[in-house]
DNA sequence: GAAATTATTTGACCCGAATCAAGGGCACGT
DNA sequence: ACGTGCCCTTGATTCGGGTCAAATAATTTC
């Protein structure tokens, strides 16, 4: 619950900023709030601006006709979204909702645009947003192109303990539902694999708390899969 | 075969920039050559600046273990690739290899990040490049997370046509075998679904080139399948 | 231009995961 | 405490598409 200021000058698409540019930017943030469930955007509104979460948490997903979401990222407090047709010129590629109760910063594109010009770190960070966030999908197009699920939920097992900074167990911080989505399956597919791997000793699930059992085993699943068995 | 700086000139990256500033970005370019499946740079490499194809077609992959590879992208002339490593500060998360004789420009990336931070303008192009992407990347997600290969394959011929200006066929300009790695399948399925749709009278194949007998059909798949289909 | 690769097609088969259908557990509001 | 939903799990079944194997066609190379 930090205030404006707090909020921006915690972000990394800010660090490095000096103060008074910290300032000038929380001077064109306009807070807005969102229930949970609540829609932020849609894919093909336009975008006239960029958001960055004060509080909450946000999901950024795709949806097919027949109702599945595959869902792109979830961003928490400091994290920014929606630059996209910023830059881009077009309009939004995907939905964006509140997971959660969410109060957001908007900022306004031509002010951004305005800052970015003048700041050249500004451009610098943005950019390096951008390139993580292209990293990011490579990841996800490998996952869903080149891993079976059980792979992927290995793979982003430890990730999230990477970022929990945890060695044994993790914390989901979605339901399994959601995770399903982020994985690129669905909630029955997800609930069985997870079944699964408890039966083989792999992990031990209570509720959204997960302990590692045989941390290589999920390693060696997560790189390659269960293709290199003995022969 | 255009020389260093008419390449530059009409790469879109350095869209709107003066002649002399042109004339730098050109000073600090590298021209190399590449032959035909030679590889330009492979995954975790560490990437100390970007390239722009002059001549030729480079693909950006990714691989499995297995051997299987997911396209990420086609690039030809004109287009930028490899900038993720200049601004995450991390390594090159794809493979690149020309997939045919190809010469490129390569910009170090101290020299790049000078350019970029002395012009605004610059600064906005290549964000505006990396927002096209990320949003090219969600739509290759959302259609291997949530469209079956034809409909993958109906959108990709149509953004093909739209692509080459033309209204009732198209020409590849990759291999069936390098379509099916960038649809997310393989050789053998791309051959099937290719083969059906000729039975079904909605294309008309010889060998590269590709008449639409039934543009409906192709658009209805790639947008929701076929699941809606009569009771 | 003939041999040697490499690309494409076709067939038989199999497997992972989606779909369809219930049932159970838990939280929340009244 | 008692529904009413929502989330998660489990079972039976189906299906898309990948694997393995082999034949054919198209290129490249010498």
């Amino acid at each position: 619950m930090a205030n404006n200021l707090e909020t921006i000058s915690n972000a990394l698409i800010f660090d490095g900023l000096p103060q008074q540019q910290l300032k000038q930017i929380e001077a064109v943030a306009i807070s807005k709030n969102f229930a949970k469930g609540e829609m932020i955007f849609m894919e093909q509104d336009d975008g006239n601006g960029f958001y960055l979460v004060a509080d909450g948490r946000v999901k950024i997903f795709k949806a097919s006709p027949s109702g599945k979401e595959q869902i792109l990222h979830v961003f928490g407090p400091g994290e920014p979204f929606g630059e996209v047709p910023v830059f881009s010129g077009k309009r939004f590629p995907a939905n964006a909702q509140a997971i959660s109760a969410s109060r957001l910063l908007f900022f306004p594109r031509p002010a951004f645009l305005g800052l970015i010009t003048a700041h050249p770190s500004l451009a610098l960070n943005m950019l390096a947003v951008l390139s993580m966030r292209l990293r990011q999908f490579t990841y996800q197009i490998e996952n869903l192109s080149l891993k079976e699920v059980p792979d992927r939920l290995a793979a982003y097992l430890l990730y999230l303990a990477t970022e929990q900074e945890r060695e044994d167990f993790v914390t989901l911080n979605i339901s399994k539902g959601q995770l399903a989505s982020l994985l690129g399956t669905i909630p029955e597919t997800l609930s069985r694999i997870l079944t699964r791997m408890n039966k083989q000793g792999l992990i031990e699930t209570k509720d959204r708390t997960i302990r590692f059992l045989n941390r290589a085993g999920l390693e060696s699943l997560s790189i390659d899969g269960k293709k290199n068995e003995p022969l």
